[in-house]
RNA sequence: GUCCCAGUAGCUCAGCUGGAUAGAGCAACAGCCUUCUAAGCUGUGGGUCGGGAGUUCGAAUCUCUCCUGGGACGCCA
């Protein structure tokens, strides 16, 4: 709002040289406190007005007046301009307590439908460390979706196909021990499957031995359709364990097998249109005009391949969903494909081609290296989060031994730190993977951020506050950093939205948190005279602090 | 070899639609619990923003080039 007036008012003062939507991408917030809450830079006009920026800036700010603005003032080059903190507080605390559901949601999405494609974890594989990114990118970006208007559908395409199968297959024939597999399958599976590929180096037979188990697979035969019914089966017993513990749902699970019977349609529809060719023994479609390697659709001993599949799939999903936004929210070295599924899908004259978007995440990493489940290097996340939960429930033995529901407790504290330091990150970068940094519960980590959440409800408790006592106007100078941190949150939501990266709110609740809590080191809240109006404003903190969390998918304890 | 991404404090990272003195967290050191949960707060030290050139009134931010690391580049997903 302020924004908008301060650029209304300089765009007037300019005429019609300088668009008002120039001038608001103008607008910047100082990076120094003390030089204002917002500024004008004038030196792109010294040119047009042949005057010394300065003297602009001066000119400016003799017309600048508005009952929003405390001051106006020109400093080299600048205009910068006070808030009226007063008015500033008070608009943003009763428009946040008038209706707290509403507030940091947006309307744009309104009545449009984004499909989510997350997680995606492959059967009979441990659910890795890189999967967790997908899983929480993915659930922040639709709850994200959710809080802009849209109608988010989450899917969770469980790998259950392929080549690799029949590679465990061929393992499972050499290795498996089934009694082992039933007490703990992710783990035996994963083993026989590093076994397999370690004995394929020395041992190439090995490979065509699960190419031809996945031959079998494909052509239904009964002993390899049972084991690989089996692997699934016990597979998602475990992923759901994990789920849980993530606090993840989603709308609609289903394993790539479910396209088997579908693809050879889409493979006609490709020949309909001559996209088809032979090359090399195996069947593809070229995108020579594209500039980019041909999309192959069919390998050369006749089975299909996930292009076949993630085609098949996106088909089916608009005739489902007519969805306006269709996310994949896929590691990023998988870039080149969804450029070629695009753009055969392009050539096969849909247009909804375009709504597809690839949100591509970095690497979980070891020591600078990409983790391979094939190597065994993977890193267990059910692990890491058992650690994880385990440090929690010691910080609350040492800090906090009187509390109740330790064990809830410890979880939403563990699982908490593990999620958000992942979401902390740009979406795009890698990530080094780190457990001591992972199980760290000071600075920017969730526990941070629920400790001062649970910092704020005790105040509350103590002070007696009750929503229907809330007070919106507070003359605190302290409190104005918190305050202007409250009011950004809803354009932060829309910014994360657009960007598809949750890190812009995991950055923005750093910043919320630590204006509380540098506010809760200076000032005396409980005691003070104006304590109703302090305890407005925190509780107004506590309303947006837990709603981002929610919106990342971490849970607030009351107390901990 | 070609294409894509990255290189900022000892470590992990922000900042990147160009703007005023490059910021956090961790680690180190020094303080603060008779004010509300110290999982907190305050302060100190720590930087050729990979190198070089260019565009600009102004570059960590844009362009080019080189170096380094990573990823992708047809029968894995």
């Amino acid at each position: 709002m302020e924004r908008h007036i301060f650029a209304l008012q300089i765009s007037h003062l300019l005429g019609e040289s300088f668009s008002r939507e120039w001038v608001y991408a103008q607008i910047e917030i100082p990076k120094q406190e003390t030089h204002g809450d917002l500024a004008f830079p004038c030196f792109s006009l010294a040119k047009h007005y042949r005057k010394n920026p300065k003297d602009i800036a001066e000119e400016i700010s003799q017309s600048i007046k508005h009952d929003v603005f405390e001051s106006v003032s020109a400093t080299g080059g600048f205009v910068n301009v006070m808030l009226n903190k007063k008015f500033i507080t008070s608009h943003t605390l009763n428009q946040l307590l008038s209706e707290p559901g509403e507030f940091g949601t947006h309307s744009f999405g309104k009545g449009k439908k984004v499909v989510l494609d997350l997680s995606a974890p492959n059967i009979a594989k441990p659910f890795s460390m890189g999967h967790l990114r997908s899983t929480v990118i993915g659930n922040a970006v639709a709850n994200l979706a959710e809080k802009c208007g849209y109608e988010p559908v989450k899917i969770n395409y469980i790998g259950d196909y392929g080549t690799q199968f029949g590679k465990l297959l061929a393992a499972y024939k050499r290795w498996g021990n089934p009694s082992l597999i039933k007490e703990n399958p992710l783990h035996e599976l994963k083993k026989i499957y590093v076994k397999f590929h370690q004995e394929a180096e020395k041992n190439p037979d090995l490979i065509e031995e699960g190419r031809q188990w996945f031959r079998k697979l494909e052509h239904q035969d009964e002993e390899a359709v049972e084991l690989w019914t089996w692997f699934k089966d016990v597979s998602l017993i475990e992923f759901n364990k994990v789920y849980q513990l993530l606090g993840v749902s989603f709308d609609l699970t289903r394993g790539e097998a479910y396209y088997n019977d579908k693809m050879e349609a889409t493979i006609e529809l490709l020949k309909e249109n001559n996209l088809l060719e032979h090359s090399e023994g195996a069947e593809v479609v070229r995108l020579d005009e594209e500039g980019l390697p041909p999309c192959l659709i069919r390998k050369s001993d006749g089975t299909t391949i996930y292009a076949t599949r993630d085609l098949t799939a996106a088909i089916d999903r608009y005739q489902t969903y007519a969805f306006d936004e269709s996310l994949y929210v896929v590691g990023h070295e998988q870039t080149l494909h969804f450029q070629q599924i695009v753009h055969v899908l392009k050539k096969l004259n849909f247009e909804w081609a375009d709504r597809i978007q690839h949100i591509s995440f970095g690497m979980m990493l070891k020591d600078g290296k990409k983790m391979s489940t094939r190597k065994g290097k993977t890193i267990l996340l059910e692990e890491v989060l058992k650690e994880a939960i385990d440090k929690a429930r010691e910080n609350i033995e040492e800090k906090n031994p009187q509390l109740e529901n330790k064990d809830e407790t410890a979880r939403q504290v563990g699982v908490g730190a593990v999620i958000f330091h992942d979401l902390k990150h740009d979406r795009r970068n890698d990530v080094e993977f780190s457990l001591d940094e992972m199980l760290t519960f000071e600075g920017h980590t969730a526990p941070y951020l629920q400790y001062s959440y649970v910092r704020a409800k005790s105040l509350l408790e103590k002070g007696g506050f009750t929503s229907s006592s809330a007070a919106a106007e507070i003359d605190d100078p302290e409190a104005w950093s918190l305050i202007k941190t409250i009011r950004a949150y809803p354009e932060k939501i829309k910014m994360a939205y657009e960007t598809y990266d949750p890190s812009t709110i995991a950055k923005h609740l750093l910043d919320l948190a630590r204006s509380f809590n540098q506010y809760y080191a200076k000032t005396n809240i409980v005691n003070s005279h104006n304590k109703n109006e302090k305890l407005t404003l925190v509780y107004a903190f506590s309303l947006v602090l837990k709603d981002g969390l929610q919106v990342l998918g971490i849970e607030t304890p009351e107390k901990m």
